[in-house]
DNA sequence: ATATTTTAATTGTCAGACATTTAACTTTAT
DNA sequence: ATAAAGTTAAATGTCTGACAATTAAAATAT
């Protein structure tokens, strides 16, 4: 391996960058110990500092991990499904709430990332995720339910039912999707009547993967996004409402 | 605001955690400058080396950019599909290698997740994106075409149809998805005959966009999804195959 | 043999210095 | 007065050297 840093950008940047690409061709293996800093300072001839700052960018992305001690030092991480989850939702709901994504294409895109999971969890309709998805339909029918906990109810029951597909990179994907849009769904209030259809449609969709009949479970699907995309429009016209009354006041 | 740093956990993680968190919950907006190192040096009691790794582990995640000179700083960063997408794939394309995902649960959760955007590219069906599908199908018929670029190309065939939604949150999930796939795909050789039936699949699911009709688009990606999945079988028996002739001599 | 202590390697943190970049300010020349 | 050139100040980027904390292994004592 030979290092040339070049370009304008910082070194510590430079530095990162070319670890992470042996990590991405397999230069360097899962639980590889990478050079001490020490050692980086000479190879890359850079201070600590420098190399210190590169090894927390990459440590930032769950490329490495970090021990102390005498036989300690930097190491390749095996990224898992759970430290990718956060990473990937952290980023997926910032895109959502800085880019003006409005709430239909992003119910658009969450409905439609999910029904690409109803045949498997249909034909495979696992107890487990279908004991969840009961579970989570109960819990919404309380009364006194804040609203807070009825959509992470919702979000926990969508999760159940991508997870009924038992593929992890499929659960990866969509769960992820599925939750980042939590923030937006959490702006919407349910009236009564509104939590009593949204429940009829999960009801529905329930009964749907246990009789393994995907076609209902994707009907439920529509429903439920038609529905979510009505219910935040009346959300932004009572809201326009109150604030032009404001105004007047 | 106030800052306790207590637990075990290095103080530059804590410090970046801080600040994630305020950036999340909206504490400090899109654009908005970060205090100076020297500032957050007091605010966290801390030394400069300090506030600076936890400031390199936010730069690592796009979270924030800095620019030096007088008016310069850290300043909050506007996610963009853009950035977000190489973030995105990375992660996803080093679960898929570092955990043993098979290629069949990959393939069956790339093409479950692709067939999501199916109805609203059929019903959209955008002339740009029919274009450059049709030029890629041309593309993967020319013959001398490298294994890689003829997967490159595959992969653009499949980002076209997603693109074809007319939905970037959508794009944005999908063709990482799809992305991060890639680096399994150009494991499979393919010769002249699997070449052929893989562009009649295409040119059978750009017909099916071009017509509206979603049912021929679902199915063509279903057996390519088999179709894929055979091919990959073949070449890990072929392998096999050599590696005994291989200890035999 | 086991328990304890020492040692050495490594990362984490601190302090202070200088380099570099950049915008704003000041001076000077026209 | 205006424009060009130079100066200044604030900020990040990098370097150096030191010490603290942690940890496994080696050395020592029981």
């Amino acid at each position: 391996m030979k290092y040339t840093l070049n370009q304008g950008r910082e070194l510590s940047s430079q530095i990162a960058e070319a670890i992470r690409e042996a990590i991405m061709n397999g230069s360097l293996l899962v639980d590889e110990r990478l050079p001490s800093e020490g050692e980086l300072c000479d190879r890359f001839e850079v201070s600590r500092s420098t190399v210190r700052e590169a090894l927390k960018r990459l440590a930032a992305q769950n490329l490495i991990r970090t021990q102390r001690g005498a036989t300690g030092g930097a190491f390749v991480n095996r990224i898992s499904f759970e430290d990718a989850y956060p990473q990937q939702i952290t980023t997926s709901t910032l895109l959502l709430s800085m880019n003006e994504v409005s709430f239909e294409t992003a119910c658009e895109a969450r409905f439609a990332v999910e029904r690409a999971c109803v045949p498997l969890s249909a034909a495979r309709c696992q107890p487990d995720h279908m004991a969840t998805m009961r579970a989570e339909i109960h819990r919404q029918e309380q009364i006194g339910l804040s609203d807070e906990s009825f959509c992470a109810s919702d979000v926990a029951f969508h999760k159940a039912l991508v997870e009924g597909a038992g593929n992890p990179v499929l659960t990866y994907q969509l769960a992820s999707a599925i939750e980042s849009m939590q923030p937006l769904m959490n702006m919407i209030t349910f009236s009564k009547r509104d939590r009593a259809k949204i429940v009829d449609l999960h009801r529905k969709i329930a009964d749907g993967i246990a009789s393994g009949n995907a076609d209902i479970v994707d009907k439920g699907l529509s429903e439920l996004a038609d529905y979510s995309v009505t219910l935040a429009d009346q959300v932004r016209l009572q809201r326009a409402a109150k604030k032009q009354e404001t105004a007047k006041a």
